[in-house]
DNA sequence: ATGTAC
């Protein structure tokens, strides 16, 4: 638990520790929470969250979201922002599974239209995505092809008939991140990847159908730009990462690092999960280029997915995706560093920003918006648990503060292990199933561990985001259909 | 998160 008089409380939802709280902090930290939920917070977070602050080249704070928990090196809910000539890139810091994200997709389809298919959708849904560890997709390529799709991303997708044109526009990034270079990628990667596109994967990964209740629409003129139009809309949303691939890549340089960090760049960090190398070395570069093929197999990946719900859709309801109204909201990626300028005390920078288990959230006007987004801000999707519910956000002008990040979801409170203690996966599965969620997973053990208790209280989470200035709240979403990865 | 151990 957190020792609160070791903060100085900035407003009612940012939490500061200054640089005197450590030995070698460059910056201060700040947390943003809730009281609530700074009373509850792990006490790991201050300790990763303050040693992130001794990086080399961080600008400004180092910061933790209010979801945020213990992760590797880094907390997840992390972010954290380095000049580009002084700074490091550091993979814990974006996170073993990277460009991690969530798509949010339209129906126009009520919960009174789906309710009697609800069973046939999810076992469709569930037959047709594949979920669990390992496993393999039905997207057929060779190892040389799949480094197309490493350069291409979504846009490799949409080539190749796995979804629409439109897509592309409604995705961070428009689905593919320039720079990424398969040559700085190891075989080993490529081999556990290859087979991996268009797959959920487990843990935290899944598929959800849910709804949207006339009391959770929030902001009833955004909710309408960005496609929630009537009462009881269903939309599906799912959440997955780059796989194995991902985590091979991340793998492979945190070697790398840990060889040249300290005998050839003389940095010292306070924990080996925070290994790094400067931004312009060759190591940092070769990183930063194979860490954007991960990017891109995760933006395609999500990509094929799309496609796989709309064909089961199609195939449930018997109408045209067009016709059934499936448009993509959007996609945030919320595992990443990437370079973006920034006004830091008046002036323009050039920072690479590290986001670990947060999500980008540019406010209305930015640049890098697509025209349809350009006066509301960006949809930001935030996954709840499976039991409690998610939203949708829209950054705004004021997330400056955080270099425009904010919260990607609950965030856990209860180790995996502790959840699998307290909960028995069959047991939660028929509880939630006489609640009106039916859910289909692998694992009766997985699931446990995603558990709603297991997690924070969603809207408190959403709540801090809120009232710091960071985001703001559009839409809620209730969970119908869940498939577990 | 992850071919849940090089």
């Amino acid at each position: 638990m957190a020792v609160l008089k070791d903060f100085i409380r900035i407003s009612d939802t940012i939490w500061e520790l200054p640089i005197t709280y450590k030995e070698g902090m460059r910056v201060p930290a700040r947390i943003y929470a809730t009281q609530k939920l700074m009373e509850n917070m792990d006490e790991g977070v201050i300790d990763q969250v303050t040693n992130v602050a001794t990086l080399p080249g961080i600008v400004k704070y180092a910061y933790c979201m209010p979801d945020g928990h213990w992760g590797y090196g880094f907390p997840i809910g992390g972010v954290a922002a380095m000049d580009l000539k002084t700074g490091v890139i550091s993979p814990g810091g974006i996170g073993f599974d990277v460009n991690c994200g969530m798509r949010l997709v339209l129906t126009n389809l009520t919960y009174d239209e789906v309710k009697p298919q609800l069973r046939k959708l999810v076992d469709r849904l569930f037959a047709r995505v594949p979920s669990g560890v390992g496993g393999s997709g039905f997207v057929r390529i060779s190892q040389d092809e799949f480094r197309h799709v490493l350069e291409q991303g979504a846009r490799w997708c949409i080539k190749n008939g796995y979804g629409w044109q439109e897509d592309l526009e409604r995705t961070e990034e428009r689905g593919c991140i320039s720079g990424a270079d398969s040559s700085k990628v190891s075989n080993k990667a490529i081999e556990r990847g290859f087979k991996q596109i268009g797959t959920l994967g487990s843990g935290n990964h899944y598929l959800e159908i849910q709804v949207v209740r006339p009391e959770n629409v929030f902001d009833p003129q955004l909710a309408k730009t960005f496609g929630i139009t009537q009462p009881e809309q269903i939309v599906v949303m799912f959440h997955c990462g780059s796989r194995g691939f991902g985590h091979q890549v991340a793998t492979d340089y945190l070697q790398s690092f840990l060889k040249v960090m300290e005998k050839k760049y003389g940095i010292k960090i306070l924990d080996r999960e925070l290994a790094c190398a400067p931004f312009f070395s060759p190591e940092g570069q070769d990183y930063f280029a194979a860490m954007k093929c991960a990017i891109n197999m995760s933006f395609a990946n999500r990509q094929v997915i799309l496609h796989r719900v709309r064909e089961v859709f199609a195939e449930v309801f018997n109408r045209d995706p067009e016709d059934l109204g499936m448009h993509q909201v959007y996609d945030v990626a919320h595992n990443t560093a990437k370079v973006e300028e920034h006004i830091v005390d008046g002036k323009p920078r050039q920072l690479l920003v590290h986001r670990k288990g947060a999500t980008r959230a540019f406010g209305p006007g930015a640049a890098e918006l697509p025209e349809i987004y350009k006066k509301t801000g960006q949809p930001v999707i935030v996954g709840g648990s499976m039991e409690t519910g998610s939203y949708l956000l829209v950054g705004v002008e004021e997330g400056a503060q955080t270099f425009f990040s904010t919260a990607h979801g609950s965030g856990r409170t209860m180790s995996r292990h502790q959840a699998k203690k307290q909960f028995h996966g069959k047991k939660l599965l028929e509880d939630m199933e006489q609640r009106g969620i039916y859910v289909r997973s692998v694992s009766f053990s997985g699931l446990a561990e995603e558990a709603g208790p297991a997690y924070k209280d969603i809207d408190e989470v959403v709540q801090a985001t809120e009232r710091s200035g960071i985001s703001k709240k559009v839409t809620r979403f209730i969970p119908i259909g869940n498939i577990k990865g």
